[in-house]
DNA sequence: GCTTGGTTTTAGCTTGGGCTAAAAAAATTA
DNA sequence: TAATTTTTTTAGCCCAAGCTAAAACCAAGC
């Protein structure tokens, strides 16, 4: 079966709802795709008919596992092409997800597997995101704990962002914050809830609790 | 001007026919963009609403500046994702049209222009054909002759292809006959038009008169 | 157990890009 | 020049994917 690239859309779209809410509304689902809810409870139709989706009136939409599949393979390729961009073409790590949109729905297997290849098999992409595999499998990143969630005194390495918005992203620049960067978390400050964070090294950064609910780190025992 | 796919399928053709026949016929349009005559009518006129084509009833299409331009920056993408595709993904110069088919609509310059920089800014793509630079310049290819106008004796160095259809390419995998390498013209057989070529090294190879048409050569005077 | 407010669905319309069949124009041949 | 063939255009249709407005449904709150 041949999905176009609106159909694709709405497979990835009602993954992501079921994995972070658990249930696809159609509110939600219009939200994500940039479309109306009855344009949604049209195309759900259609995806239910060809056998991807499992939908009934006003319960909300639940893939097939041949919908998974798909959902799953498409997420595959939108975080390896956001590999390339940002390991091979220099780009930065929040100017590369509206590219990756278009490029996913680009070739099939053969031309996802070569570029996994020509990348190293990578496992995150420039977001910390895992990548499933050839298979359709995703490791979960390991022990992830929001931010906000570290104790004074703990130390930790930044392993993945909530929000890949430019926006969050771009600030996260500012703050001089990446991916594999160690901290340790000097203190709270109870007036508004924001942490200072100490670079291995001796930098420190002040970072508000609204940021620290969007990063995701891994505690450390050094 | 935001140009659909479709549209920028039709630019390219029309280049083309413009290119080699000099005159883009509704006909000759339909049979490149698959689609039938009454359909190219129609997206003729939609092409010229926006500036990109001219065109009047019954005289066949012209590219405007603005068209020629997109066209050439199609050519561009199109070229540089097949150097993409053999040079780094290692397909098989036979297998990487239909790819960069869809490959050439993602995106703009920035991505285009990285991509480029990437494959170090390459003059030619996996079939011979040069690559316009970022400026929409096109420089051809220097002294290129069907091999088919060779004359005994003669020795050249294989440069390029007419026809660039997986059947064709994959004939000249068979009769082992690559971009770059030397031959020397051995013989023209009468009686089929057929010629041997020698290469350097021995290995003589029977070509005829249908391939050697579609295969361009460079004279050299070793 | 109603009423009310939000969500979802239905109905009917729009737009882009196709199609076929028939009419019109151009080109070719007699 | 006239007749015939080929090419192009017109007219009217289809399908995918969106939209709006109105109707139907669901879930609270009184």
């Amino acid at each position: 079966m041949l999905l176009s690239q609106s159909q694709e859309n709405y497979l990835k779209a009602i993954y992501k709802l079921q994995e972070d809410d658990g249930i696809a509304t159609n509110q939600a689902l219009a939200a994500m795709v940039e479309a109306t809810p009855a344009s949604v409870t049209n195309m759900l139709r259609k995806l239910t008919d060809t056998g991807f989706v499992e939908y009934e009136a006003y319960q909300g939409a639940t893939l097939t596992s041949a919908g998974r599949n798909q959902a799953v393979a498409l997420v595959r390729k939108h975080r390896l092409w956001e590999v390339f961009l940002v390991d091979k073409l220099q780009y930065d790590w929040d100017a590369v997800h509206a590219l990756a949109e278009e490029l996913e729905h680009i070739g099939g297997d053969e031309l996802i597997n070569r570029l996994d290849a020509f990348l190293g098999h990578p496992g995150f992409d420039p977001h910390g995101d895992p990548i499933p595999n050839a298979k359709g499998v995703v490791r979960a990143r390991q022990h992830a704990i929001a931010a906000s969630e570290a104790s004074v005194g703990g130390t930790f390495v930044v392993c993945g962002v909530k929000d890949s918005s430019s926006l969050f992203l771009q600030h996260l620049d500012k703050l001089n914050i990446a991916l594999g960067k160690a901290y340790t978390l000097k203190e709270c400050l109870e007036f508004d809830r924001s942490a200072v964070w100490t670079e291995q090294g001796g930098a420190c950064t002040n970072v508000s609790n609204e940021v620290a609910k969007n990063v995701l780190i891994q505690l450390t025992d050094a």
